[in-house]
RNA sequence: GCCCCGUUCGUCUAGCGGUCAGGACGCGGCCCUCUCACGGCUGAAACAGGAGUUCGAUUCUCCUACGGGGCGCCA
């Protein structure tokens, strides 16, 4: 059977570092195994749901590089849930409740205060024919619970191995608001049915829902499909993960210049017995991708460790990967400064300020102007090859008897106005004798 | 409060009764190099605590601690 598989998002705000990880774990899987990526937004919850978050969605998708083979929603299914509602109502596995939400959270409250699981107590389950019309009567509009059959229920989780839990620990999940709309446990699992989903991959939050949706599926009659929960991700601290996630959105990730391969590789890998090491394309990652490797414990989050990765996926960049980018940045210089610059990149606009240190204007440090004013006398004249550097400097070396730090930090600092840098010997001779002698004279060029 | 899951170097993890407890990131050292970075090599670094079971526990059982998840007319 082909492999089917959803990312299911709702959109109620931005993907984040988090919530990514289900949908990367579907796309690599669906490309591995050759199947089918579906993206259906879970907008049921209309008060809650925007647009814009639909759009932003598919921007932080299409930008990761997980492309979708068919998208739809669950705001246009209506007639389609309220007819599975029906087929329920019919067999007996829905019922009608009257209570109110305040009734509810206030008997959840008395619960937990006897030391009880807040579990729903079926009262609605006794009302009589006459009872139900008198609360309609009254005004009451019912909304509809799923009749859990209270055995244990179990799977074998594709991460987590065999699972099972007791249903009677479950209060039966309200499928039908007040209002007539259908909520997610029913319309996730009534779409998931009716478009023949394969595996269900997604977050341990989802694990005791388990339980209940596969009760749902045998109610609708349909087959059940596999199900793997890996786990979540803690803050560097160990703190949960869903406050503040404003600088670790995709979106934000993206401004910051982090390269979406980068990203991708992180969030596959991280919380796995995969060594973090750069990837060449999504495809490696598709064929490093197994439900063997992921962890059940939670793995932490730490922006640094991405920054790094990032860094060493740029260091090992060929030239043809980013001829493109390059020259739409106005950037010349071709693959020999790519080469020379690209150990020294921590996200790919980074190469802006070695352009401008190679071809634009910079300001020389001098730190000692008799030195470099004596290196100036001795740089060769044009025409420059690879050799010029260790010929120069060697020069120099002689003519003042300066070496190790002595002589080469001097020469950095006028040549590129930085402590830092990629090989003089590779940035001389894109700089030429032009620039280069200015700087040497304190002058900028 | 109740239920489920987890806890191995700082971090991500391998381990599935007997291992010098392995790898990766980070950190230190050396090398490339007569500078910083990059890269290569190399070193230090861990079984949460306590009871059992066993000839022998990182591994199995129980308890405690800590962390995560769940307990919605949210998804």
């Amino acid at each position: 059977m082909p492999v089917k598989v959803r990312f299911a998002p709702s959109p109620t705000g931005r993907l984040h570092i988090g919530n990514i990880r289900p949908a990367v774990f579907n796309w690599l899987f669906a490309r591995r195994e050759g199947g089918t990526f579906l993206l259906r937004f879970d907008d049921t919850d209309l008060e809650r749901s925007k647009e814009e978050y639909v759009t932003g969605i598919r921007d932080d998708l299409t930008w990761l590089g997980l492309a979708w083979d068919e998208e739809f929603r669950q705001s246009q299914r209506l007639e389609f849930y309220a007819a599975a509602a029906e087929k329920l109502k019919k067999s007996g596995r829905l019922y009608a409740c009257y209570e109110t939400a305040d009734e509810l959270e206030r008997r959840r409250k008395r619960q937990m205060a006897r030391g009880k699981p807040p579990v729903y107590d079926r009262a609605a389950l006794k009302l009589t024919a006459e009872e139900k019309k008198e609360l309609e009567a009254q005004g009451r509009k019912a909304h509809w619970r799923f009749l859990l059959e209270h055995r244990r229920t179990a799977w074998d989780d594709l991460i987590r191995g065999p699972q099972e839990i007791d249903a009677a620990s479950i209060s039966d999940p309200v499928l039908i608001r007040g209002d007539g709309t259908p909520l997610y446990t029913f319309t996730s699992v009534a779409d998931d049915a009716d478009v023949g989903i394969t595996h269900i991959i997604r977050g341990e939050d989802h694990v005791t829902n388990t339980a209940v949706q596969i009760q749902l599926f045998e109610a609708l009659g349909a087959p059940v499909p596999a199900f793997a929960h890996h786990n979540l991700l803690t803050g560097a601290q160990g703190e949960a993960l869903s406050k503040r996630l404003g600088s670790l959105s995709i979106a934000g990730l993206r401004e910051e210049g982090l390269e979406p391969l980068a990203v991708m590789t992180h969030a596959s890998l991280i919380g796995t017995s995969d060594a973090l090491q750069p990837q060449e394309s999504l495809e490696a990652l598709a064929k490093l991708f197994d439900f063997a490797k992921v962890s059940r414990a939670p793995a932490r989050f730490d922006p640094e460790e991405l920054k790094g990765l990032n860094a060493k996926l740029l260091h090992a960049t060929p030239y043809a990967a980013v001829a493109n980018r390059l020259s739409e940045r106005g950037i010349g210089g071709g693959e020999a400064f790519w080469l020379a610059v690209r150990a020294n990149l921590g996200v790919f606009a980074d190469v802006d300020q070695w352009w401008s240190v190679v071809h634009g204007n910079i300001e020389p440090v001098i730190e000692d102007a008799a030195f470099t004013a004596q290196a100036l006398t001795l740089l060769p004249p044009e025409p420059w090859d690879a050799g010029i550097w260790p010929q120069w400097t060697e020069a120099v070396k002689k003519a003042t008897g300066a070496k190790g730090r002595a002589l080469f930090h001097p020469l950095r600092l006028a040549l590129t106005g930085l402590e830092r840098g990629p090989e003089l010997k590779d940035l001389l001779p894109l700089i030429g004798r032009k620039k280069a002698s200015a700087r040497l004279a304190g002058k900028p060029a």
